[in-house]
RNA sequence: GUCCCCUUCGUCUAGUGGCCUAGGACUCCGGGUUUUCAUCCCGGCAACAGGGGUUCGAGUCCCCUAGGGGACGCCA
């Protein structure tokens, strides 16, 4: 039974060929494969850890992976790819890791990895192996196994496998701008493929800028199958002929990632949906290495209200979102368990422990979830409300009423304060959600509601980009954007204060943003969009071309 | 545009050919308990995208159409 994986792990897999006689099409649940036990079996702790032991060697262990890249901030899709492989291998007693896929070397960032890092201890999605922790397979930071990738790059380019491309970029911009021009899919169109392998060997001896591109079959299709969906053809026709080695000498994912899911023993990959179509890449490489192809899952994309892949203009994407404005991290991990998979026996509160217990990859759905909120705050409610008080109050100091969080907020306040009680009414929004906000409260202002909204969009873009977030720096943006729009900073400000405390006298603003973070400023932005009307995809175009034409000072 | 994936109440879902007069949960609406509010309890609205087939029987299997999504980067 290709592709399915039994009881006792990747090792039982047939040699891929990639030319395997195509699955019987259809759902899975009628292939007649006996369903692994595991969910009806004891949680076996010590005969996984006594699998540890035995390494590389054991094939019974099942290891499992996310693996994130540092380039933003911690997003909530992370958290849920990463709920469901950690499920995935501590219900089969197996290991679960963190990687960071920091091959990017423009965006990725240390603060960002250690944002993520955090932001996933946060949710309770705790790794056996990670950057942080170690382990046996390390290490797990992409960036510090470029000799791995590249002793891999050589042996394809060696076997034929993959060839060095020195093609310059303009000739890869006309040959797409050509393509698209007679609607074909834009593709490389193997140049360098057809160069003399020594004259190529010559010039990349020489030093000569290249990047290494994967061979790709001309004709015939690539078959695999994914365990929720079944058996799945692709044509070769439509795969690119991947870049593998940027000319930079880092790696990009497809080649990073299968290299390190098959040096680090991942057995079963978990991962979004938006991978399906690169899926010919992935296995064309583990069959030139001759590698075993790991079981994959594609997950489902979470949505936005409107169906499109989940977005932060749209939707709270920030883990630190959810954490600041007070969701628990075990609630928010069952809403996340209920996106794309059911209990057995219909339950929806249940804690990642019973869903570990009870998971069955058989229960995984293929469409893609709405994630709406309505449903979380009533599931963090019943969360909340069965919870001995102690546990609460201890929650609540958890959160922001403690020592730590007040001395953030005291030299704020305090001179603002005749009576104790003054307090309170001060850091209302800060420490509480702000008022629901509508027209009329943009009404007084000396802008009127289009350039409020303008104002508003614009300052979003620039906070978007912004990557430091003190109050000086956040001050230095704002302005700068003023400047930009000559709008005088008085009336400039005057939406803001609106959107971010719901008052135009309010504490410092860039204070209150710095306290605030990205994520809620972001979400506060959005909804004082919304009061204004709403920004259709119409009026979102005009305001980023308006946007992009701005002459911001950046100094 | 090309390829791939997806499609059950507004939303999350159950459904593995007869147990489906399609079940549960959230939201919303109505009622009850409660000094208010919230909680809690009870009730209600609401869906198999459309069309063909296969079958004694189709939400479930197959095909077509439509709609949605994703991919098509020296991003991951």
């Amino acid at each position: 039974m290709p592709g399915r994986v039994g009881p006792a792990g990747f090792a039982h897999h047939p040699p891929a060929t990639g030319l395997q006689p195509a699955l019987k099409s259809g759902p899975r649940r009628r292939w007649g494969v006996p369903q692994f036990q595991s969910s009806h079996a004891p949680r076996g702790t010590a005969r996984a850890v006594a699998r540890r032991h035995h390494g590389y060697t054991d094939s019974m262990s099942v290891r499992t992976r996310v693996a994130p890249s540092p380039t933003g901030d911690p997003h909530v899709g992370t958290a849920y790819v990463a709920l469901f492989n950690h499920v995935f291998a501590r219900s089969r007693g197996g290991q679960f890791i963190l990687r960071i896929e920091d091959t990017d070397q423009q965006r990725s960032s240390s603060a960002s990895e250690t944002a993520i890092t955090e932001a996933l201890r946060w949710a309770g999605l705790d790794w056996d192996e990670g950057p942080d922790v170690g382990g046996e397979f390390g290490p797990y930071r992409q960036s510090e196994r470029l000799a791995l990738y590249r002793r891999h790059a050589d042996e394809l380019v060696a076997s034929g496998g993959a060839f060095p491309c020195f093609c310059p970029r303009e000739r890869l911009d006309e040959l797409r701008r050509r393509q698209q021009a007679n609607r074909e899919t834009p593709r490389y169109d193997g140049h360098c493929r057809n160069l003399d392998p020594a004259e190529s060997r010559d010039r990349v001896v020489s030093g000569e800028t290249h990047v290494v591109r994967l061979d790709v079959p001309e004709t015939g299709v690539c078959q695999f199958s994914d365990e929720i969906r079944g058996a799945i053809e692709i044509p070769w026709q439509q795969v690119d002929m991947q870049i593998l080695v940027k000319s930079d000498g880092f790696p990009t994912y497809h080649l990073a990632a299968v290299v390190d899911d098959h040096l680090m023993g991942i057995t079963h990959i978990l991962r979004g949906e938006e991978w399906l179509s690169s899926m010919p890449k992935h296995r064309l490489i583990y069959d030139r290495f001759g590698w075993s192809l790991p079981s994959h899952y594609h997950l489902p994309l979470l949505r936005n209200a409107d169906g499109s892949k989940v977005s932060k203009r749209r939707n709270p994407t920030g883990l630190n979102y959810y954490r600041r404005i007070g969701y628990l991290p075990e609630a928010l991990r069952n809403y996340l368990a209920l996106m794309g998979w059911s209990m057995p026996d219909e339950r929806e509160i249940f804690s990642t422990e019973e869903m570990t217990a009870a998971f069955d990859s058989d229960r995984l759905t293929t469409g893609g979830p709405v994630f709406d909120l309505a449903k979380l705050d009533w599931l963090n409610g019943q969360y909340i409300r069965s919870m001995a008080t102690d546990e609460f109050m201890r929650r609540v100091a958890d959160w922001a009423i403690n020592r730590e969080n007040l001395a953030a907020l005291a030299p704020l306040v305090q001179q603002r304060t005749e009576r104790l009680v003054d307090l309170l009414p001060q850091v209302d929004y800060l420490l509480g959600d702000r008022a629901t906000l509508d027209e009329d409260d943009f009404a007084p202002l000396r802008l009127d509601a289009d350039d409020c909204l303008r104002v508003l969009d614009h300052i979003g873009r620039r906070l978007d980009a912004q990557d430091a977030w003190d109050r000086d720096a956040l001050q230095a943006a704002i302005r700068s954007l003023a400047d930009a729009m000559d709008i005088p900073t008085r009336d400039f400000l005057a939406p803001l204060f609106v959107a971010v405390a719901g008052r135009t006298v309010a504490l410092p603003l860039f204070d209150s943003m710095a306290y605030l973070g990205r994520d809620m400023v972001r979400s506060r932005l959005a909804s004082a969009l919304t009061a204004l009307g709403g920004v259709s995809k119409k009026k979102a175009k005009r305001l980023e071309r308006d946007y992009a034409d701005l002459q911001i000072d950046e100094t």
